[in-house]
DNA sequence: CTGTGGTCCTGTATGC
DNA sequence: TGCATACAGGACCACA
């Protein structure tokens, strides 16, 4: 469920909330949200023990904790209900936690919640920065000044090595839009979906796809290849734009199931356009927004605005 | 290799 | 009221 403007709110929380603190003890209740830990749950909570947090960051929708002097870091993912919440030891846990980090100021505590478990937890080791983005870098003006060209990995740029095939997303420092326009216009297939192929470019889902096409004025199974490089452009920066505006209200919330670290909901719904409006006028002419399935999912969009061909 | 569809879960809303 | 069905912010993996 949770997007990028979602993950990065969440981000934010745990940034300034559990950095700088030492992990006291592990638990880890529910197999599985630990899946994709291979080593199981005895190592998983074992070498967390101790470990001091340095930092929380982010590509698309995957969070990572690093800690310091260590290599290892703890990957979440949110999947479609997850939430990372702050909670006193004394509040009574919720159904559906799944894991505990208690700290050793016997602060706040982080609970992993998640209802539908398609979200998890794992450890797994960093990479060195291999930049993701060489594939489409062909023709590039090349403007390499600003940032020193020659490659010197700046160590924000390390990601786990389970997300390496994740493109940037809009929000990182080394996103490039013509790259991500020339790895668009290489897929046959239609536009909303190579917009939420995460490894083109991540952090987009099905609300914020729905809203970046509406505010371009595509059609979402247009075919991908065939727009013309400005109407991409066009297209990117309204991701780019979208994502802003909703990171900057906290996020989409339809129910509880979308909070920050403290459990509030983030107020962009009321600003939505397209996704979730059936039936409704669209806020540019009027005519009754449409929701079709496709991709076992559901698109909302403008008939009159955004036209299939 | 690339693109597509099924599948993993629980909970809520809607309809017969 | 009961029961069935549809649908929900996502990503992986097996197949053509």
């Amino acid at each position: 469920m949770p997007e990028l403007p979602e993950v990065e709110t969440v981000r934010d929380g745990l940034q300034r909330w559990i950095v700088g603190r030492a992990v006291a003890t592990v638990q880890a209740s529910h197999p599985r949200a630990l899946r994709r830990h291979l080593l199981g749950r005895q190592e998983f909570e074992g070498w967390l023990a101790g470990r001091q947090v340095e930092s929380v960051r982010r590509r698309g929708k995957y969070l990572w904790v690093e800690f310091a002097g260590e290599r290892r870091c703890l990957v979440a993912h949110l999947g479609m209900s997850g939430q990372l919440l702050l909670q006193t030891p004394e509040t009574t846990p919720s159904r559906h936690t799944h894991a505990s980090f208690r700290f050793a100021d016997e602060g706040p505590e982080l609970r992993f919640v998640d209802q539908r478990t398609f979200g998890g937890l794992y450890l797994d080791d960093l990479e060195s920065a291999v930049s993701p983005a060489r594939a489409a870098s062909s023709g590039s003006s090349s403007r390499a000044g600003s940032s020193g060209s020659s490659g010197s990995d700046d160590s924000s740029a390390r990601v786990p090595h389970s997300i390496a095939h994740i493109g940037l997303d809009p929000f990182d420092p080394s996103y490039s839009i013509d790259s991500a326009i020339a790895r668009i216009r290489q897929k046959r297939s239609g536009i909303k979906r190579v917009l939420l192929d995460q490894t083109v470019v991540s952090g987009v889902g099905n609300i914020y796809a729905d809203e970046s096409l509406w505010r371009a004025r595509l059609h979402p199974e247009r075919e991908a290849a065939v727009l013309r490089p400005a109407s991409l452009r066009t297209l990117l920066d309204c991701v780019h734009e979208v994502m802003s505006d909703a990171l900057s209200v906290g996020g989409t919330s339809f129910d509880a199931l979308y909070v920050n670290v403290n459990g509030e909901s983030g107020y962009f719904a009321r600003d939505l356009d397209a996704y979730g409006r059936e039936g409704q006028e669209c806020h540019r002419c009027g005519t009754a927004i449409r929701r079709e399935t496709f991709m076992n999912r559901s698109s909302f969009f403008c008939p009159r605005c955004q036209r299939r061909a």
